[in-house]
DNA sequence: ATCGCACTTGAACGTTGTTCATGACCATGC
DNA sequence: GCATGGTCATGAACAACGTTCAAGTGCGAT
């Protein structure tokens, strides 16, 4: 085995790894040794494949948008009507609600992570949270058809904002803790009331 | 001077550094040792006057909030109709974007900090957020008559939830780093959507 | 078989939050 | 004024963290 096979392999191990001891205990559950223990290899050796450990942070959450959208299903097909366009609108909303109610700490790890330099996120990550806006600018876009594609664009990714903040402070233990079944409700009356009221400009 | 007036005056200096601190560099910029040489006494002291940091940070928070409330002004007087309720709803939001710009790391340490024994906040810190819910829920009753209190209650912290979403993805400057502008008028946008889809049940 | 180099190793380093034996200090009683 | 008792602040020490790097191991080439 080539030493760059051996460090594509030792990658993997160890985004399984950590993937399964954040979906355990969160960001604070992934610590460097026990990692290493997890994954067979010494400390040292999970900074010959990754920067440091936010880095591998990075790799867990990719796979967590992956699985979101595997979650998500095909998209939608050609969208009718602006009813239907408000329908698929709030189904998003509610499969995200979903997504993150059977994987919290996952779901969580993807907003509480903070690089520590402070750069932006790298591109091919930018470019996997783009792929998942997109599902959401095609109803918009059948909702207002006369909207300029960066207008449509930003608005999606105001409309994504709103449904996660609701989603986020909902299932927060700390903050509403509601029930699954209530937040379900309020996205379904929030986005729809958005639908409504962005259809007549 | 007693013993507990000095221990409420630690604790006094302690908050007014500590704010300091998070002000300056967020919640990793609170460390205990900086905190104790800022505020004149041992580290030891702290553990005296707070059962941890992260009580000292609940209490930056409260102080937060207050500053939050303050900058709102006094509550907003009668609301004619439907049309000044809408109004009003933007102007929280707006209102809530320009606090979260002019103190964002402060503000951030609102929804980042985590209580780390999973316990629910203190009852005094619940009692300020439900004050300034209060102000959501006023208009949203001019908005819609017949909600029961309880629904109105919910609802409004769903609006909130969906603001501060908007406010804090647009805001983050790891996701979406939208100018404050662009962020303005997509609460007016999405506000004023809700407001009028609201209004026809 | 021997050599040389690359890569893995895990003890060590620097920083955390938190604790607790120590000692300082002050009020009280004689 | 002095001895005494108890109370409280002190900061060195501890455990746990991410990260590093001197040292050693092992593999491939000669």
């Amino acid at each position: 085995m080539s030493a760059d096979e051996r460090r594509r392999a030792l990658r993997d191990t160890l985004v399984a790894e950590a993937e399964r001891m954040i979906a355990a205990g969160g960001l604070p559950g992934l610590r460097a040794r026990e990692l290493a223990q997890a994954a067979g290899c010494a400390v040292g050796a999970i900074y010959t494949a990754f920067p440091d450990l936010d880095g591998v942070v990075l790799a867990v959450n990719l796979r967590t948008l992956n699985l979101f959208e595997a979650a998500l299903g095909p998209p939608a097909g050609r969208i009718a009507d602006a009813g239907a366009a408000a329908d698929e609108l709030v189904r998003l909303g509610q499969a995200y609600l979903d997504f993150a109610r059977a994987h919290p700490l996952r779901w969580d790890a993807l907003f509480r992570h903070r690089a520590p330099s402070g750069q932006r996120a790298p591109d091919w990550y930018v470019a996997e949270q783009a792929r998942l806006f997109a599902r959401i600018e095609q109803p918009l876009a059948v909702l207002r058809p006369e909207l300029a594609e960066t207008e449509c664009r930003l608005l999606a990714r105001s409309l994504f904002s709103a449904t996660h903040g609701i989603v986020a402070l909902g299932l927060d233990p700390q903050r509403l803790a509601l029930p699954a079944a209530v937040i379900r409700d309020q996205i379904e009356i929030l986005v729809r009331a958005m639908a409504a009221g962005l259809r007549r400009p």
